[in-house]
DNA sequence: TTGCTCCTCACGTCACGTGAGGTGGC
DNA sequence: TTGCTCCTCACGTCACGTGAGGTGGC
């Protein structure tokens, strides 16, 4: 008593397509197959194997992993792919939770009418590289420029060359008008000399920031700062250390502020 | 000032093949292209347009949708695309949590020793098929055949065709040695006639039944109800309704017991 | 004989990754 | 001039869905 594939198909709710499919990999074969026709032709026993087929399916394995789970393989190797099938459910799981957050985040903000702010905020992560840099206390912001000026005038001086956009870190907690522990540093390429007055080391790669791009003058930055410390929050994000304004258009070539185009970074982790 | 591709690919953190593709895409098209070289370059205020595209696609938006969104979508629109995808994943999380639990539920079989069981239980949706039924009290279970030979009887004398496998359901709250409320179904095609003492009607579709195939004697019956209604609350489903036996062989094709193949159906549903 | 079922290609899916083979830029 | 970067195809991915075009079975 055999099934033609249609019948097999409606009994098994498995389409037509599948149960071909099935047949190619060798998953199931066939019980018989007619030499002349090409059709094929199923046992009702079959029908256990491809359940079995299904409740791996069901579980979020490949076909082609199903080929081995089904292929009797020890209890040792079963169990490991059972384990690690669990882990990236989990992992799974929890980046639709992240996007969940997010796009909850937006429905509320839309709802309390907010409708065009933390638009454009993204987490990424950052390599490391390689940075020639000085730290120093100073007295506002405005005085950045200069420590700039200082240090890539000594980078100019050697035969290194710049090697991505100069960065500002920010040491202090929380906010400060005064006196700022700032950090300056410029991406260069190799280089074993050392610099005086300057310290050439490498900036560890960050795992996850959150960026903004500013854009204008540094009056406004209060405004990107506030948008991305408002997402941190809204996205059960926190901060896990001093935020950095990456600078990416060349220093000497923005002498108009409003043309300026910033991107502030802060590294972050999901809270638990 | 502009970056060449790999430039604002190494700023950006994305790939100089996704940048090529949001391109192709009109998503994100570079500030300036040459001409003759067909470089692409980019400006620095790009980054933001770009990160909003990394945003969405964070929420697991299409391309295609990121397009819509991207294009300045009235208010509402936005909304909803935002419900839409909340109500995506919330289902997407819900799949891999059942799934989660089915693998979790393997595991531990393992770790205690019970390596091959439940290893062929699945859940399918069953569709709703017109039949000819009869349900009657019947002393024990062996005296099902009898049903069975007057209901298929009564069709062979009419022009009807079987339709499918024949099924027997058993209205019993639990399990009952004798006296068995018993209903037996034969899938027919289209009829008009009625058949006396026979009742035709529209079995329902079934949602989501847990199912197990059973081969051999009778008697063993029992060891595969006991497989599935322990699969079904190590999954956290609930019984729904009467259980099934499905005949997968015509019933007067089978007088040896040990040949015979039944698939065991229950109707189900997730526990909340 | 007429439908119905089955067969085998072949293309599309989605957002890239990964070459191959060739050219521009400093 | 030599690497390095960029360019455009083109193929592969994963598990099918969906025709096209043709044949078998009752």
């Amino acid at each position: 008593m055999l099934f033609k594939i249609g019948d097999f198909s409606r009994l098994s709710q498995v389409s037509i397509k599948a149960l071909r499919i099935y047949d190619d990999m060798k998953l199931l074969k066939p019980a018989y197959v007619d030499d002349q026709s090409g059709y094929r032709y199923y046992s009702a026993e079959q029908l256990e194997k491809l359940n079995k087929i299904i409740a791996l399916k069901h579980m979020g394995f490949s076909l082609e992993q199903i080929s081995m789970l089904i292929q009797g393989l020890e209890v040792s190797g079963l169990r490991e792919m059972l384990i690690v099938r669990k882990s990236q459910i989990e992992q799974q799981i929890s980046l639709e939770y992240q996007r969940l957050q997010q796009v909850e985040a937006r429905i509320r903000q839309i709802e309390e009418g907010h409708i065009m702010s933390n638009y454009n905020i993204v987490t990424k992560q950052i390599p490391s590289q390689k940075v020639v840099c000085k730290r120093a206390i100073i007295p506002s912001y405005a005085h950045v420029g200069e420590l700039f000026h200082t240090v890539c005038g000594a980078v100019v001086n050697t035969n290194n060359k710049f090697n991505g956009p100069a960065i500002a870190m920010y040491h202090d907690h929380g906010y400060k008008e005064q006196d700022v522990d700032v950090e300056v540093a410029v991406p260069v390429n190799l280089t074993g000399d050392t610099l005086e007055g300057l310290e050439v080391k490498v900036l560890p790669a960050v795992d996850e920031t959150a960026c903004i791009v500013h854009k204008g003058s540094y009056e406004t930055l209060s405004i990107s700062y506030g948008a991305i410390m408002n997402w941190i929050a809204e996205n059960h994000y926190e901060i896990m250390g001093p935020a950095r304004d990456v600078y990416l258009l060349p220093i000497d070539q923005c002498q108009d502020p409003a043309e300026c185009v910033t991107e502030i970074q802060f590294p972050v982790r999901k809270t638990l």
